[in-house]
DNA sequence: AGCACGCCGACT
DNA sequence: GTCGGCGTGCTC
């Protein structure tokens, strides 16, 4: 049974964790285009697969080890990537050294893993678009002030300038760097050409969505982000693809959306952490959103009121454009900052005195005082006060969290939740006590403290049901004098125009923090938390309540802003060539079994790269992980450095290329994270 | 990731 | 004697 050899094989890559893409004969006179899905054997299964290439077969191709299988069938017409984000996409699985054909998948809604052409979907979707009309319904265009002008001009003009340059807009809290948005957005808009926007987490910035659906009319937008269903992610997605959807909206991820008509991409917040994502496919969508628009040649703007250190250095050596909004409308005054000694006092609710009359003294005025202290629940641990008994996770290294309103001991870090004992487990004392304070335990003695005022609570447990964050946030909204207690949540995108106190709780963890990023991240929230005082017309007190008020940093951000301490942190990320002045990247390991076996597979890997490499690749570990148990796993991990990116990517390259023999693997699930941000 | 193949303990 | 444990290795 002789076959003639087939003319074109088609590579292709399937969701699967390999970081090679797979031959499969085409039928005969079939080319399906690069981007198509298609159904192949895999296996004993099947599988969908992007087809990334079709090849001629060589005429006598006699050395392929394989006889290939055939396509099955080839699901669509038109690419679903198209030629653009292919590129990107199989640029970004190789800048992040991970499998090509999830990094592909990641990138498309999950209903297209499912072996059905879209075809009639499509078809659907254009119909119901045929009756929209929609003008730019531009009714509630605020004026400029000069500063936004002037920061308009510069934009404009460097967006006329080549080469093309990213550019980075700081502007404080309330400075409007969402009218500048607008107003660049504006005339793309009007010309039928589509923007991408990508927020920190829209269900956070209703305020931005509102602006922009206010600005556009009833215009095509298309939402994505992490609450919605399969069904209505594909039809935003293939709203974008169609060009239909002008406005595209969404979360990290969707910076894979295509948008065949892309013009500008924004990226607000751009210092966010929530940009990298932390699992699986490790990827930063500021820095893949740079490389996109450098592809396509069309400008990125990245607003933010308290930069990233590596966006900050990348302003200063001219590789981004620069332009500050130091203003805020309509306010004369900058909020006052202030530091507060903790130790002096015994704590009231965790509140100093002076924290509690400012607090009495902002209600009495009729305006809204917050309290920000990031740690959920009621207590962080619980604990016999006769045996010393304390109530830790059996799956991780960690205390459980106590809740007073669920009754439950809850742990933060790997989600098991358990009865209040009544007693204690080891000693049967029945007076169990709680010890530290969480967001629940702040709410309940702020009332007490405070009998006739309303206190609302805003954190992930108090605002899980749905419809539960809205209510809440209207009666903020509302300008009556209340309490508001909460957590990150808190931080960004909202704007309280009656609140004018902010007081900040236990900070003191992030100065005394290994992780060298900590600083920043903190720098970087105080700030954006103390931008929540003082709006409209009203001044804005804030009070950082610290056990080390003399810590220099907090000094330098207090008396001198975000630049100033930035640029600290900047010279001492300096002198020891970590990022921007280095290149990294974090191995983790871990095992069921224990740390050591977690440990010596890092080890292994270690020994690999200086092997393989013999270069100055600096190796920091194995060490044991900040938590080292999470979930009844060990977790250890090995941070690689270099001063050349090059030297850093062909040492992972060489690890992946040799980590099928390395010793020690069984039972060690492990990663790459290149540009770590998050060390735990 | 799945899944099959393969070599060691307690059961119809 | 077999059912099934999950360690190991492969997927064109």
């Amino acid at each position: 049974m002789s076959q003639d050899p087939p003319r074109y094989i088609a590579l292709v890559a399937v969701p699967r964790p390999l970081h090679t893409l797979l031959s499969y004969a085409l039928p005969d006179g079939e080319q399906p285009v690069a981007g198509t899905r298609v159904l192949v054997p895999f296996g004993s299964q099947h599988s969908v697969g992007l087809v990334i290439r079709v090849q001629a077969t060589p005429p006598n191709d006699t050395d392929s080890p394989f006889t290939l299988k055939p396509v099955e069938a080839i699901l669509d017409v038109t690419p679903l990537p198209d030629a653009h984000l292919l590129k990107l996409l199989q640029w970004a699985a190789g800048y992040y050294h991970h499998p090509v054909g999830e990094v592909l998948f990641s990138a498309l809604p999950i209903a297209l893993r499912k072996p059905k052409p879209l075809s009639n979907r499509l078809q659907k979707l254009l119909l119901a678009h045929a009756a929209v009309t929609s003008p730019l319904a531009d009714t509630h265009a605020l004026q400029l002030t000069a500063e936004q002008q002037q920061c308009l001009h510069s934009i404009e003009q460097w967006n006329t300038q080549t080469p093309r340059r990213p550019i980075l807009l700081h502007g404080i809290t309330g400075s409007g760097k969402t009218e500048i948005y607008l107003r660049l957005i504006a005339p793309l808009f009007a010309a039928g050409k589509q923007v991408l926007i990508i927020v920190p987490e829209i269900g956070l910035t209703p305020q931005l969505l509102l602006r922009f659906a206010r600005f556009f009319g009833d215009a095509p937008m298309a939402c994505l982000h992490s609450a919605l269903s399969d069904g209505d992610r594909l039809k935003a997605w293939l709203q974008a693809r169609s060009g239909m959807a002008q406005i595209i909206i969404g979360t990290r991820s969707a910076i894979f959306t295509p948008a065949p008509n892309l013009a500008l991409i924004v990226i607000d917040e751009e210092h966010d952490a929530s940009l990298k994502q932390q699992e699986g496919f490790r990827y930063h969508a500021r820095d893949l959103a740079i490389k996109r628009a450098q592809m396509l040649d069309i400008p990125i703007v990245m607003g933010t009121a308290t930069p990233a250190l590596e966006s900050l250095y990348n302003a200063q050596t001219k590789r981004f454009h620069y332009v500050r909004l130091n203003q805020r409308p309509g306010t004369t005054r900058k909020p006052d900052l202030q530091l507060q000694d903790t130790r002096p006092f015994e704590l009231q609710a965790g509140l100093t005195p002076q924290s509690l009359i400012a607090i009495r003294d902002t209600l009495a005025r009729g305006e809204q005082a917050m309290v920000f202290l990031n740690r959920r629940g009621f207590a962080p641990a619980l604990y016999c006060p006769s045996c010393g008994w304390q109530a830790n996770c059996e799956h991780c290294s960690a205390k459980m969290t106590w809740h007073a309103r669920r009754n439950k001991l809850i742990c933060h870090h790997c989600s098991t939740e358990q009865p209040t004992p009544l007693r204690c487990p080891q000693c049967q004392n029945p007076k169990l006590t709680t010890q530290g304070q969480g967001t629940e335990r702040l709410e309940l003695t702020l009332q007490s403290h405070y009998p006739d005022a309303v206190v609302v609570r805003i954190d992930r447990d108090s605002t899980s049901r749905k419809g539960e964050l809205d209510a809440k946030l209207a009666t903020v909204r509302s300008n009556d004098p209340l309490i508001l207690v909460g957590t990150q949540m808190l931080a960004k995108g909202h704007d309280f125009p009656n609140l004018t106190l902010v007081i900040i709780l236990d900070i003191d963890q992030s100065l005394l923090s290994t992780d060298y990023r900590a600083l920043e991240r903190l720098g970087q929230l105080l700030v954006q938390v103390a931008g929540r005082a003082g709006r409209a017309d009203k001044a804005g007190r804030v009070i950082l309540q610290t056990s080390q008020p003399d810590h220099p940093m907090l000094h330098q951000l207090v008396g001198h802003g975000y630049t100033p301490f930035a640029q600290q942190l900047l010279e001492d990320r300096k002198r020891w060539h970590f990022p921007p002045f280095g290149y990294q990247a974090l191995i983790r390991a871990s095992s069921t079994a224990s740390m050591e076996k977690a440990l010596q597979f890092l080890e292994h890997v270690s020994q690999l790269l200086v092997s393989a490499t013999g270069t100055d690749l600096q190796r920091l570990g194995p060490i044991p992980a900040l938590l080292e148990k999470r979930a009844n796993r060990y977790r250890a991990q090995l941070l690689l450095g270099s001063q050349q990116r090059a030297a850093l990517h062909a040492a992972l390259q060489q690890l992946l290329q040799q980590s099928a023999k390395l010793p020690g693997r069984s039972g060690v699930r492990w990663s790459i994270d290149v540009d770590p941000i998050d060390f735990s």
